[in-house]
DNA sequence: GCTATAACGTGATGTTTATCACGGGTGCCC
DNA sequence: GGGCACCCGTGATAAACATCACGTTATAGC
């Protein structure tokens, strides 16, 4: 049984119940589903706003007795793309990074996901395997109902299955738009000011000036746009040149937002 | 009304009834929705195979009362990308393709429908707009649905639900292949040779062949694969000289497949 | 506070490929 | 049959960017 204190690499962490998981340093988190219910979807904090809010009480209830719970520390892996697909995570706090691999080591990224979202659905309706892998980039709590609990439940209730629906809905509205950067750029200074222009769109806009949190490194910006390391640094230090933007360690400020967007324009 | 005899650029065709669709002079095709049923879905030859197959003989019969059919003449348009999402057209017969594009004309496209598909989907259920626009290339038939029947035969057929969430699963899984073609290869020959594997993958391989229809412009290609229509001439030579394949009109054969996946692999 | 590791900055270089330009081919329509 | 539109082939050119290489600056763990 997995649960109490756990050594991680960077921090100890109470884990009250895990599955599937792995750890930074290759362990498998893997357990039988199902145990115990530490924790329901009732308690998130993102009930009300996500895939099943507002649904009636009875299904709430039906779908927290097939719900668990873990804490997963940055660096683990909730699932990797390949992998046949165990069930959905609600991600409850935390961000996790959605990205495919190339044999090569190239790495694309699609995705930084936020609370309140649901991993691995497509391929947990669709009964196939898992498209993308799912990495912690910040410490998360997740909710996983697992694979033939989910469908069953889906079964039998309707609405809870056109919510899916929609909520699938969006993540391919995602993915189109992640495509439009990444295939119609001319140059990867457009995929970078989309790219930057789509990320601000999460932000109020004040006095013309955009204040952003781009917990990202250059690295992984250019794994998300489909350029290189160098070419992003080289981008970021010619729009600051230009007045473009400012940087503050993690924070970004967009400074004229109008450029950005003559440049995304041609 | 709309029914009879209509001229096309390239045919005549029946049109029996339309829906909201853009004939290639402009002309647009929007009826009133319901006013009668030509053909219903029990008709359509892809039932069995497709989204509502196996659905209970009543839950057919409830969708069929809320579908209406129409025949689309080549360089038609089913919707176009940005409209308020009006409905979903399920494609009968005929090809229709899904693409994307920006301000300074640069097209990517995202899919090549085949017979049985759902298209708006997505959009549909989300209640957005569509993302793509839907161009048919060869003459098509489809039934339609408009939003609010759809929604609402939804909401009281659970299954049905289920069955569109595994479509939008299905649909996502081959956007995040297409983005792994786009942005994860190093140089326009992998992109091409991934392509084409990938389209090959439907077809059966002989003797160490595999005999496909390719009925697209090379301008189409560089559009699919992110790329310029020089580059996929130029590279289709090449691989023409390589003896990888061999073109003849519309039917392409690939004779190594083996070399194509090394260049893929690297 | 010190050391290891990761992240960033920047120059030089070479390949890739978009783009422009033009010619030949083919089918379609008047 | 002549014109028109579209598609394919091919050369020349230039720019963008990946890659290599190396130094510098942060960050985190002891």
């Amino acid at each position: 049984m997995l649960t109490g204190w756990r050594r991680n690499p960077n921090r100890f962490q109470f884990v009250t119940k895990l599955e599937g998981g792995i750890l930074p340093d290759g362990t498998n988190m893997r357990t039988p589903y199902g145990l115990e219910i530490i924790e329901n979807c009732l308690s998130c904090p993102h009930r009300e706003e996500r895939l099943f809010c507002n649904l009636p009480e009875q299904t709430v209830k039906a779908l927290s007795a097939i719900t668990s719970s873990a804490s997963y520390p940055k660096g683990a892996t909730l699932f990797v793309e390949g992998q046949p697909a165990r069930g959905v995570f609600i991600l409850c706090s935390g961000r996790v990074k959605l990205s495919t691999s190339s044999a090569d080591g190239k790495t694309l990224i699609l995705r930084i996901s936020e609370p309140g979202e649901v991993l691995g659905l497509p391929a947990t309706v669709t009964g196939t395997c898992y498209e993308l892998t799912a990495d912690v980039v910040e410490p998360a709590q997740s909710n996983f109902i697992a694979r033939n609990d989910f469908l069953a439940f889906l079964k039998d209730n309707g609405e809870a299955a056109l919510r899916v629906a929609q909520q699938l809905g969006e993540t391919y509205h995602a993915a189109v738009a992640e495509m439009r950067t990444i295939g119609l750029s001319h140059s990867a200074g457009e995929k970078l000011a989309r790219f930057l222009l789509e990320w601000a769109a999460n932000y109020p806009e004040e006095k013309g000036q955009i204040r952003l949190k781009l917990t990202l490194t250059h690295e992984e910006i250019a794994q998300m746009i489909g350029s290189s390391r160098e070419t992003v640094t080289r981008l970021l230090a010619d729009f600051r040149r230009k007045q473009l933007l400012q940087v503050m360690g993690s924070t970004l400020i967009i400074k004229n937002k109008a450029a950005l967007q003559s440049i995304v324009t041609g």
